[in-house]
DNA sequence: GTGAAAGCGCTAACAG
DNA sequence: CTGTTAGCGCTTTCAC
């Protein structure tokens, strides 16, 4: 079945317009310098014969690929269960379709596998990367860095070593944190405590930072660490609750955490938001909007972060091969600005 | 910066071993028929100089590309609200990596983005593709045939027209509702109540089928038609609760209708379950554990699903390849058994 | 068993 | 403007 039927060549469309393979091949790529009639005739033999290029063939002389590889290094699963990845990747996807480049998906999960990944990128395959998920000490930015690939990086590396030129696009953690509290202050609360998330992921410390920016001296007893889980949740607003009873506020690092909190919080009789308020990070639908009460959070726009995080990328390989002078300058990372969702827990 | 340095070819590596090209290359490939001393200086080379096979030139050759298309085609993004997709790609990743095989993603939304994959697909760049997300009339199916490409359908597809074969991997969408329904007969409920998903897909028309089976003579006002989300779960449990107030179970067609239907079962004041019990399908993370009170479910195994698709492609792919006679015949379609899991609605 | 040579399908100088 | 001519890096007969 499915008999493969020997696909037409440059040298048949070639043959069947009655010209060269160099000018049906510069018909093909749109490169100017062919006379209409000329040009013309190519077309309708391309059309007739059903002709598409040979990618590999291209590949192999202009060392191009246009394909980029989207790297999520995420051992503990998490991004599995959350709609986050699916987001960024059609933000990405949606880039990368516009100026016709393929999205390779990289998924890692343990040691050996970024052992792989670092030998597929060696292997130039793809023009550049998009990586996401890095927890500290992660060892795939060094891979990376020695494949001496493009790359753009989905949230701020922790690694602040690295040659300098690390680029990468991030929500504003630390704003929307700053913009959570001073929300939750603006509704008449003081004491107000944070549950924080995984703190080996900067977007939980950059959140962390965030609160502590706008309390100042807010007592200690007031954060707990979290984990970025429902579970975390749960015990973190136990662990709070035991520890200063007499909180009125909080502030979840992610709309999981907040989940977990709430049910603490209606287990202990505490009502929400008359007793104690509740702000989420995230706007992780449907989980916001689901929880009771609905979920007042920080939206941040996943998807228009991977958008940027694809255009920042193509933008560099372009210039790294027009090498067209060093115009635009290196590019540089983006910080997209967050919203603040108003639902009804705080 | 990133200054590309060209890597080394088989001709060099040839040259440090002191052998020819296609001795390195028959090293390489794993062929036998290399003499030890000799293999063992080639793989020295080979590591010292970090060489790593050109994929472009082997492909051009060879005819093989080693990658396989993943194509998602959701033009109503509710796939992306949903943890689902990430499961599969994962599964999918895991069994490819397994056999070396690179997974290209195609995510399309509109007509526009059907030709244009028609097109890729055409165009000769991956071995075979896993299709996901079809509804009714989708354009899909009919490019692929036409691309000749080895194909396996996530879910089973609509149009039974095709030559016959189709090869898809399915949850048993239709025992499982059946599972749900008994289970709830098992409760000892009688006006057992259903709210269909999206019926322009299998899974939900599958899954109404089951409930059917089981409720062979059911009053037809306690079918109502949802759509797979909350709000539709929502708006057709009012209409049921109108339709029929002494309804005593419900068997929503997913977790997120679920959890629509049971706020408005508390908004009405009916307690789960003693008043009224409700079980979901999918075992959607985190949902089914966050809902008032934790959702009984049906499991689906997301991540095998997608493994397994992948496994089946890839087997067709060997036997096309091989030419080896058709032993094992043409691969068949699969359906996974679901599990219902047990929690406090029902 | 191992090497030599012939392409795979395409682009990119270079002529004309 | 258009055609001719080299390869890109690799696998694969086919001799030795």
């Amino acid at each position: 079945m499915t008999e493969t039927v020997p696909r037409p060549t440059l040298e048949a469309v070639a043959a069947r317009a009655g010209v060269s393979r160099a000018t049906v091949s510069r018909v093909v790529n749109g490169s100017d310098g062919v006379r209409e009639p000329l040009a013309e005739r190519v077309r309708r033999a391309v059309e007739e014969l059903g002709y598409v290029p040979n990618q590999a063939a291209r590949s192999l002389v202009t060392k191009r690929h246009d394909a980029i590889a989207v790297i999520v290094a995420e051992p503990e699963t998490r991004v599995f269960a959350d709609p986050f990845f699916a987001r960024q990747l059609r933000g990405i996807s949606k880039e990368l379709t516009t100026h016709d480049n393929q999205l390779v998906l990289l998924l890692t999960e343990d040691r050996d596998d970024h052992v792989r990944v670092g030998h597929y990128l060696a292997g130039g395959h793809v023009d550049g990367a998009l990586v996401f998920s890095l927890h500290i000490d992660d060892p795939l930015p060094e891979l990376i860095q020695r494949a001496g690939l493009p790359t753009v990086f989905g949230g701020r590396p922790d690694w602040s070593g690295g040659r300098g030129g690390v680029v990468y696009v991030d929500s504003d953690n630390r704003g929307g944190a700053r913009d959570a509290v001073r929300h939750l202050l603006g509704l008449g609360r003081s004491r107000i405590a944070h549950i924080t998330g995984a703190l080996d992921q900067t977007s939980a410390v950059d959140r962390l930072d965030g609160f502590r920016d706008v309390m100042v001296d807010a007592d200690p007893r007031l954060v707990v660490e979290g984990d970025f889980t429902p579970a975390g949740g749960e015990w973190a607003m136990r662990e709070l609750l035991d520890r200063c009873p007499d909180l009125d506020a909080v502030f979840a690092a992610n709309d999981l955490t907040a989940a977990g909190a709430l049910r603490v919080l209606r287990e202990h009789g505490r009502r929400v938001p008359d007793d104690v308020a509740v702000v989420g990070f995230d706007d992780m639908l449907p989980i916001a909007e689901q929880t009771e009460p609905p979920l007042t959070t920080v939206r941040q726009d996943i998807e228009e972060m991977g958008r940027l995080m694809a255009r920042l990328l193509l933008r560099d390989l372009d210039r790294t091969t027009a090498a067209d002078e060093n115009v635009g300058g290196t590019p540089s990372s983006v910080i997209l600005p967050t919203t603040l969702i108003r639902r009804a827990s705080a």
